[in-house]
RNA sequence: GGUCCCGUAGCUCAGCUGGAUAGAGCAACUGCCUUCUAAGCAGUAGGUCUUUGGUUCGAAUCCAAACGGGAUCACCA
């Protein structure tokens, strides 16, 4: 706190407690702190900070505008920074003097890492982001986890946590296997005798092993197909009788229902069918086998996972994001059978008796909850127990994890947090679901069936090459060498997506319209870098002339000395809050009021040196506030565009 | 059906720990580049904050219900 004695939280704590000692003198009864409410002043009116008089005036029995007055007249006798106070119905707008927005000024100048707390002076969290599985390329909907949990870890960072990013990788399952299957059954042999690989097609290696998941799905439908359709005709050579038996009975129920419960009878069947499958039983044989360390397949398995990662690797070094520790399922999926046997043991959980393993969470207004299945293997919230028990012992400074997820798992970390609190472990409470919404398109949801899955890698590449035409056009780019360029463009094209992404509440689903996510202009991640672009040169061409000693402000340069003070503590909110969405519209703000003033105030070109250099130094720390918002939601600033 | 989330301008979103006349951006329309980068600025127009009750000095904000949209309730992940 007192890093920043001139940031407004502190201004607020110093008059609070100044009203707190005087309250007695001034209005004759103890003052309860909760009367005490502070907001900025609206920008329609004088005044810099307002107090809201209505609790003084109830609990006094006197008319608002008085106690205002007395108030107004005390703060401006106590307190040296308060210059004068205008009192407007129920609001004492309290005016702070211009030394006061000077030495503001001054200060943050002085500090190349304004708004930035100490590192390391607060607990260490660990944020969990990505966790993508390894049968398919990363989508749309993992941009917004990435770019979220990355700037969330920054924001952690820059609140002074000490942060850990991770991932789990969800390496194991059924999933991959699928992958597997169709690629040793459909992979084409190449003239040379090999098979298909990234390095002999070309083909990026999530992207080749996404294309047989697909092709793993194309074949399980048609044989679903076929499979539905002898049931149909009353064929049922090699199916058991309960497989019939439970066919009848769902067929059966289907008589007089609703569209809707229909629609879950027929899926119910579909179901039934998928088991009968034989290319579904070959996957889950291979399952098997893989859990069982079938020497063949567990090298399929460790080759064409390595194929993805390296896909994966180049998804995110375009991202700009980094990992600090992987965990991945395979290993941790035994750990977190091991906390359930342990847990079954101390009467955590209870057995059935076909040997499944549940917790009963009736208690807490939630089902019973499988943990470990009959047969004894994993299911998904095994290996998140241990998963997280593992990276409490691997960090043992750790107070607590922060998981990147989509909020439809909300239920599950529900009962996830739950379950480890049961188990015993108290900083259960400091784990936390950063649960953010679903990105849908302008056509609707993305649905992988319907082919409508936005491709990260590919719009990436759109989003700069629009970037890339657009800047070769209007930018000023001529002292650029040709690697400057295209790093140049990288950043533009890159910083709107982001900046489109991050700028809506995590919390709430969002629309991702392709053509606006690469606007240049109004609330767009390109118009907040063009603004750093254009003061840093000014910067340049200024060349910060010899020290004038007594800088001069007037009301024009108030207003964004008042916005960038607020930084400090909207940096501590945003970390907070998980929320990325608010340092965005911050910056946004910030720029617009930038542009007015640059627009409406000559810098350069101020006659009076001490007027000028108290802009220019104005400029210098409204460019540095954007650089270092800009990259905490991991965009670079560029200094010409 | 149970539980949870959401409903603000034509569109996309802020504002939500109750406070002044509900704000931006886009789209539309009007101005401003011989002057510090016009990816900019200034302005016009656009609203029953889904509805109905309640709480109180005061409600977009809190509570309840209705309507509309979404998620989830797997021996999937």
């Amino acid at each position: 706190m007192c890093l920043y004695p001139n940031h407004t939280k502190f201004m607020e704590r110093e008059l609070k407690e100044v009203l707190i000692q005087q309250a007695s003198n001034w209005l004759g009864i103890p003052m309860q702190t909760d009367w005490i409410q502070f907001q900025p002043t609206r920008k329609d009116v004088v005044g810099d900070l307002t107090l809201m008089v209505f609790p003084f005036a109830k609990a006094l029995q006197r008319p608002p505008a008085e106690v205002a007055a007395i108030l107004g007249e005390g703060l401006k006798n106590e307190v040296s920074y308060v210059e004068g106070y205008e009192v407007i119905q129920g609001f004492l707008n309290i005016i702070f003097s211009n030394d006061h927005w000077l030495h503001c000024l001054e200060s943050m100048d002085r500090d190349d890492m304004y708004g930035i707390s100490a590192p390391n002076s607060k607990p260490t969290v660990m944020v969990e982001y990505a966790s993508p599985n390894t049968n398919k390329p990363l989508h749309l909907g993992h941009l917004r986890n990435i770019f979220l949990g990355y700037s969330v870890a920054e924001l952690k960072k820059a609140n002074g946590h000490r942060v850990v990013k991770t991932q789990v990788i969800n390496d194991r399952g059924i999933h991959i296997c699928k992958s597997m299957l169709a690629w040793q059954r459909y992979a084409p042999v190449l003239p040379n005798g090999e098979r298909e690989t990234p390095a002999n097609t070309g083909i990026k290696g999530d992207k080749l092993v996404g294309k047989y998941y697909v092709a793993f799905e194309k074949h399980l439908q048609e044989e679903l197909a076929s499979v539905l359709e002898r049931w149909k005709a009353g064929d049922f050579s090699g199916t058991s009788n309960a497989v019939q038996e439970k066919y009848k009975e769902l067929t059966l129920a289907c008589v007089g229902k609703d569209e809707k419960a229909l629609a879950g009878i027929h899926d119910k069947i579909k179901e039934l069918a998928k088991n009968e499958t034989e290319i579904l039983q070959a996957a889950k044989d291979m399952l098997v086998r893989w859990e069982a360390r079938d020497p063949e397949t567990y090298l399929l398995w460790s080759t064409m996972n390595g194929w993805v990662y390296e896909g994966f690797d180049v998804t995110y070094q375009r991202m700009g994001v980094d990992f600090d520790r992987l965990y991945y399922e395979s290993d941790t999926f035994l750990l977190g059978k091991d906390q359930v046997m342990d847990g079954l043991a101390r009467g955590v959980f209870f057995q059935k008796p076909d040997g499944s393993i549940w917790i009963d969470l009736s208690s807490e207004g939630l089902d019973e909850k499988l943990v470990l299945r009959s047969d004894g293997t994993a299911v998904y919230i095994t290996q998140d127990i241990g998963t997280a028990i593992e990276r409490f012992h691997n960090y043992q400074d750790l107070s607590g994890i922060v998981y990147t997820v989509g909020n439809e798992q909300d239920y599950h970390f529900k009962v996830l947090f739950l379950i480890l609190e049961k188990l015993g472990y108290s900083w259960a409470k400091n784990c936390f679901h950063l649960s953010y919404g679903m990105v849908d398109l302008p056509s609707g949801k993305m649905k992988s069936r319907e082919g409508t899955v936005v491709d990260a890698d590919d719009l990436m590449e759109e989003v700069v090459m629009a970037a890339t035409a657009m800047t070769e056009e209007r930018g000023q780019i001529a002292a650029l060498s040709e690697a400057e360029r295209k790093a140049l463009f990288e950043h533009i094209g890159m910083g709107g997506l982001k900046y489109y992404l991050l700028k809506v509440d995590p919390k709430k689903r969002m629309m991702f319209n392709p053509e606006e996510s690469i606007d240049l202009m109004g609330n767009t991640g390109p118009f907040i870098q063009y603004t750093h672009a254009r003061i840093n040169s000014l910067l340049r061409k200024a060349e910060m002339e010899t020290q004038v000693h007594a800088l001069r402000i007037e009301s024009n340069e108030i207003a964004l000395i008042k916005t960038l003070s607020s930084f400090p503590s909207l940096i501590e909110e945003a970390s907070e809050a998980y929320s990325p969405a608010l340092l965005a519209n911050y910056l946004f703000e910030l720029t617009k009021a930038y542009n007015s003033f640059y627009q409406q105030c000559p810098i350069l070109q101020e006659p009076d040196p001490s007027l000028r250099q108290a802009r220019l130094i104005l400029s210098s720390n409204v460019a540095k506030i954007l650089g270092t918002g800009l990259r905490l939601l991991g965009i670079h600033a560029p200094a010409r565009m």
